[in-house]
DNA sequence: GTCTATAGAGAGATAGAC
DNA sequence: GTCTATCTCTCTATAGAC
């Protein structure tokens, strides 16, 4: 989650190979696919030299969650003050799709979305960081935004929790949609504008006439 | 896909019972997650008697997929004649919001929607299937609905891919959020409403003024 | 910190008796 | 069509030498 505190690895170091090898294989294959034995070829080591930096596989899988939530990117992004950004209206919406965007596009980001998404299904933990990450903590701040927005008759009133939801779920369906391109090699030029568009419509769908 | 025919399986049978125990366990654990071990345990066979009904495992799940997208309440869902339908403006995005419910809180259905969103991330066929059942076929459904709407002046003009997206995309992410909060036996309360609503709240994006 | 060697479990699949 | 027996592979993990 985002208030975990990414644990220090040495560039470079055995650990951090074995880290950033385990990355790539659990993005493609997930969990069960990333096993001790391709992890330590792709090191380069043997499988029993990896317990010398990791009790169990476990482990490792959950020092990679704790790295990936903790990332500053996404740190500085769920940080910012809302409250002066909102009345910007339609500019704060844009900036959010723009990180989002942002987000979606770059290497490892894409990365830890794949191995997310891969153990959703499997992982109850994965699932309470999904649920907190991809739900509460965007749909809390996007709400809030949203309620400064209606209180500045920016944007007509509406329940600002639905409003979040609307705004954000066609977000997270476009970056599912460049990810599952992404992995079979298809272009995502149709997509390359989509987030744009999506505020475009969304703000043309609520914005008051004064704002508009 | 919809247009796959089922195969013939006759009820009781052996086969129909390793088709249910594995569908059950991938709905748990995904495709390797459902062993032939755990399948004939459960069916209350060796294993080996498997290979009889079966050239091997990938047979099974091969036939899982076939019949899942085949459903014939899906069927119906697809064939409806959007023409005549899409006239009603408010009353058939509502219909068909209605439909993506019950499929949600359909014990069936989120199996199926597990097992696929379980092998999403490791198998190309099944992304292939997600695409066209998911993306393709619902996005022309509905993006003819929209141009039909647009030109009957019932919602304002715009592009009705795009369009359709956005009213799609709402819709697959409370699917996804009811299916994480029954996996972890949580409760659905807060979701029971939300299809409706966001069928309220896009109708009041859209709508020109004389419909609305 | 890395190696060899090995244990022990579980996986998919086949041969052949009944 | 089901069974027992077995093969072969891959997996996680540990013991102990260097």
């Amino acid at each position: 989650m985002a208030t975990a505190v990414a644990e220090e690895i040495k560039p470079n170091s055995t650990k951090e190979k074995i880290l950033t090898a385990a990355i790539e294989l659990m993005a493609e294959g997930g969990y069960t696919g990333a096993s001790m034995r391709k992890i330590a070829r792709k090191v380069g080591i043997r499988e029993s030299a990896i317990y010398n930096h990791f009790r169990n596989k476990d482990e490792i899988f959950q020092t990679i969650m704790k790295n990936l939530f903790s990332n500053p990117f996404e740190d500085f992004f769920i940080k910012r003050p809302i409250e002066e950004y909102a009345i910007k209206g339609k500019a704060y919406l844009l900036e959010y799709a723009a990180t989002i965007k942002l987000l979606t596009f770059d290497s490892k980001n894409e990365k830890f979305f794949r191995i997310i998404l891969a153990e959703l299904m499997h992982n109850q933990q994965v699932r309470e960081l999904f649920m907190q990450y991809f739900y509460q903590e965007n749909i809390k701040k996007l709400s809030n935004a949203f309620f400064i927005m209606m209180q500045h008759n920016l944007i007509r009133s509406a329940d600002p929790i639905l409003m979040a939801q609307e705004f954000f779920a066609p977000l997270f369906y476009y970056r599912l949609q460049v990810l599952l391109m992404h992995i079979d090699n298809k272009p995502t030029t149709a997509l390359s504008t989509i987030f744009e568009k999506h505020v475009d419509f969304f703000w043309e769908s609520v914005a008051t006439q004064e704002s508009f």
